[in-house]
DNA sequence: GAGATGTGGTTTAAAGATGCAACTAGATTT
DNA sequence: AAATCTAGTTGCATCTTTAAACCACATCTC
């Protein structure tokens, strides 16, 4: 059956899955984050099926997180790239990237890794925070229902 | 046919995508860090097929984000409670919360939020950072393959 | 202590989602 | 003009999700 959309969920966590949580979605985003942009390459890099890719493709370009634009090398093919909704992606991006790395890989395993290309170091790990800056765990959080302002 | 495998990508958002990224495991996880323990509590909120609830939570005990433990009540029943490994998942809830909040809300609508429960304020937006705290864009980043030490 | 209810599942069938291979129309290269 | 590349679409087999029924055991109520 159809998986249940939480569209008009009150959680905010809740919505964000149902337009990134898919199968791939979160790849494909991964992967124009680093430049690609062309259905062809898409395809290639994470080795998925083409009629998903659409399907896919289109719906992250419906939620305004990847934009189809004209080929940037003046050929009539398109290409997608990311807009400003889909960039403010990496933070979560760069969340489950530094979690795999800490729990899913073991000594000696080749893994790719992100750094600031300014000085090719790593990154701050990222961390919770409340305004004044300490560091916030699981327990130090609660949860209120408000309306957006 | 079956969704593909990658736990042994050298990515690690694609490895943890393989970890977390079915269909309710970040939800269950989501409603872990809210308190909730029980199956039938998770069954009754998330709204969810007991059969699919049943198979993710075997998963994630699997995977090590949560663990059974004997109930707190003093019954005979169990619970389900996160692990350091499932606490540490936080910044990737945060950081997905804090985009929905962002992008999937109009003026209006009720939304749950998440707050420092010692002076109930708001969170710092999470953002990514270089080891000298410059805040980083996409534009800002390189990868390299390495092997985890 | 008998019956009702709660807990934590398993089983089944229908429908949706995914993967794979084959096909295609238009653009580009040779 | 023919071959190839690009970005898909279509059809079919398989897998997953859902909803609903069913079940064993634990706990509560009287």
């Amino acid at each position: 059956m159809k998986h249940k959309s939480n569209e008009s969920s009150t959680c905010p966590v809740a919505r964000s899955l149902d337009v990134v949580g898919q199968w791939w979605s979160l790849l494909i985003v991964r992967d124009a984050m680093l430049g690609v942009k062309r259905f062809s390459e898409f395809e290639r890099r994470l080795g998925m099926a083409k009629n998903i890719l659409t399907v896919r493709l289109k719906k992250l370009v419906e939620e305004g997180i990847l934009r189809v634009v004209p080929a940037s090398d003046g050929s009539a093919y398109r290409e997608y790239e990311l807009t400003r909704k889909g960039e403010d992606l990496l933070p979560v991006m760069v969340a489950l990237r530094q979690w795999g790395d800490r729990y899913l890989f073991r000594k000696g395993e080749e893994h790719s890794l992100l750094l600031d290309s300014r000085d090719h170091k790593p990154l701050e790990t990222m961390t919770v925070r409340s305004e004044d800056g300490r560091v916030l765990g699981v327990h130090d959080l609660e949860m209120e229902i408000v309306k957006t302002s």
